[in-house]
DNA sequence: TTGAAAGCGGTACCAG
DNA sequence: CTGGTACCGCTTTCAA
């Protein structure tokens, strides 16, 4: 037998099935008996509505996608953020769909409302369909000029966030610091970048780049802290789990954290916190941006009347590893 | 204007919607020349498919979800599984929901023709609801007695796999070994710890067991290091990003490793790799295993004749914490 | 090969 | 408040 109908339930309470419909939902329009009455029958025939025929008449979906930029391993940050926008819909009712990381997320966008990215690299041509696929969108962070512009953002201010890390190693007494910073593909990357640039040139600090992939490997770290001057006083680890390697290689060349060599990581991580000593980051609250993320997108859904653009606050955590 | 429908594509090209329909899916039953026509109108009409008409129609959703079991904080391994099954299903034309972990995820049942779920904790009552829910579920792991059964099963032969990890550890000249263990609530915990009790019956090396929770913080998993005797000369953390806190418990100790201790984790993960050294660990390969549970559910649901259990191969991971 | 038409299962409008 | 009914857009018979 398959699943019972609103019309088995309606025939089953005696009443027309625009009744059981309005009892179901719990609108007005039916008289408490007969609601009690069609609960009833609901309850002992196992009713469940069909998603599929109520999103065809609604011309809504109620789900949303999310969409996380392509990388070799799927990092604790973005982990994070999917999780946040999950249970932000969640709480509204809405379903989240994790759109492929492989092949063509396209077919998938007429699976959604709307759709929440975070990112966004200039370098994935699919981030671009997504982008234009002319449904509404949601982007953490901004999105780089030259590509198609979202319906609402909602961004931290990474040039602030990254200069008062560099002031605070300064503070400590660091002269000359190595930064790894990641492509500038993303405005996240491009900010990071910025600041890094301007605090240098504005401090008597000398700031050493070390470029690293999106998502670096072990081999990776160890090459890049490889290019950074002998004397280099701290190191700061731009990509999330960086850190963690960072530490690695400077216990095997016998430096101490942090008497000989400050670490500081940018994008606060579990690991950082578990590694010892406990590594100073930037708590970037990832699944409290997925979820402010989640419910902008909703807001705009619904027509709402709310701000395109977003300010998310962080947190700076200063560990014993910049002590 | 709204989007455009199958009608506006067969009038534009002059078909019939039966036509139309058979040539947007590549389907025999139209002449060359009107699929022609008919892709082409759909072309420069921008035509998507009504997902919700056509799974009303067909009566599926092409949809699954995936249920996580609820911890304070994602850990690593399911968020790699829930890749896998995502981009799994992917490949073959069908969308992961990511069921929300906080609050109810029986309303969103209805939008799935099947779940995938992993670790089911007896402790767990919406673990329960979701097993209970009278779709389509394939779990990874066992089910643990007196559940509602799943429809199709992958696993890892866990009690195996610790077993080797304890042997290996022997080898290497270990006589008293720690094991941090997690709660006995999901079949990966009962063999672990069963396999630890086992070894140490059929063994002469001493095994002390310290419990933890399902997904244990930092603090906590010092308090229990701390109840291990004094001259453990190894340690095998069982849970996820554990050997990450238990490394920094040593090195405040001034407890070398591998020299003094050696540290073994159960479920490989991201910062085992990166650690210093770096930690023998058993690799659960959890993306390929969501890969194996949706492929597995896509299979059972489409009728397919296969195995209703399957087995997952892992690898052990031996690294410089155990020599 | 082609087209007409009957649903799939709700929702929302309508008159009563 | 109530029941009847058109309709959401697609798939799939069934005749022609």
């Amino acid at each position: 037998m398959s699943r019972p109908t609103l019309r088995d339930v309606a025939a089953r309470a005696g009443v027309s099935t625009a009744a059981a419909s309005l009892a179901l939902r719990g609108l007005p329009g039916v008289s408490p008996s007969t609601r009690d009455t069609v609960l009833d029958a609901a309850g002992t025939l196992g009713y469940v509505v069909n998603v599929s025929a109520r999103n065809l008449r609604r011309r809504r979906t109620d789900t949303i996608g999310i969409y996380l930029p392509q990388g070799t391993t799927l990092q604790w940050y973005y982990a994070d953020f999917a999780v946040g926008v999950s249970n932000a819909a969640g709480e509204r009712g809405v379903a989240a769909l994790i759109l492929p990381q492989h092949g063509d997320p396209r077919p998938f966008l007429a699976h959604v409302d709307g759709i929440v990215t975070v990112d966004v690299r200039t370098t994935d041509p699919l981030a671009r369909a997504v982008l234009g696929a002319g449904r509404e969108i949601v982007t953490g962070e901004h999105v780089p000029e030259g590509q198609p512009q979202p319906d609402g953002i909602v961004f931290v201010d990474h040039e602030r966030e990254m200069t008062g890390l560099l002031r605070h190693l300064e503070q400590r007494g660091s002269t000359s610091i190595g930064v790894l910073l990641p492509p500038e593909d993303t405005a996240w990357g491009i900010e990071v970048a910025r600041a890094a640039r301007r605090f240098a040139a504005e401090s008597t600090v000398e700031v050493h780049e070390a470029p690293v992939s999106f998502s670096p490997e072990t081999e990776e770290i160890q090459a890049a802290c490889a290019t950074l001057p002998a004397g280099v006083d701290a190191i700061v680890a731009v990509p999330d789990g960086t850190a963690t390697s960072v530490a690695g290689v400077l216990r095997s060349r016998g430096q101490r954290i942090p008497e000989d060599v400050r670490l500081a990581s940018y994008t606060d991580s579990q690991s950082d916190r578990l590694l010892d000593p406990p590594v100073t980051a930037i708590d970037l609250r990832p699944s409290e941006f997925g979820a402010r993320c989640g419910q902008l997108l909703l807001d705009l859904l619904e027509g709402a009347a709310v701000p395109r653009e977003q300010q998310l606050d962080v947190e700076f955590r200063p560990r014993a590893a910049t002590n």
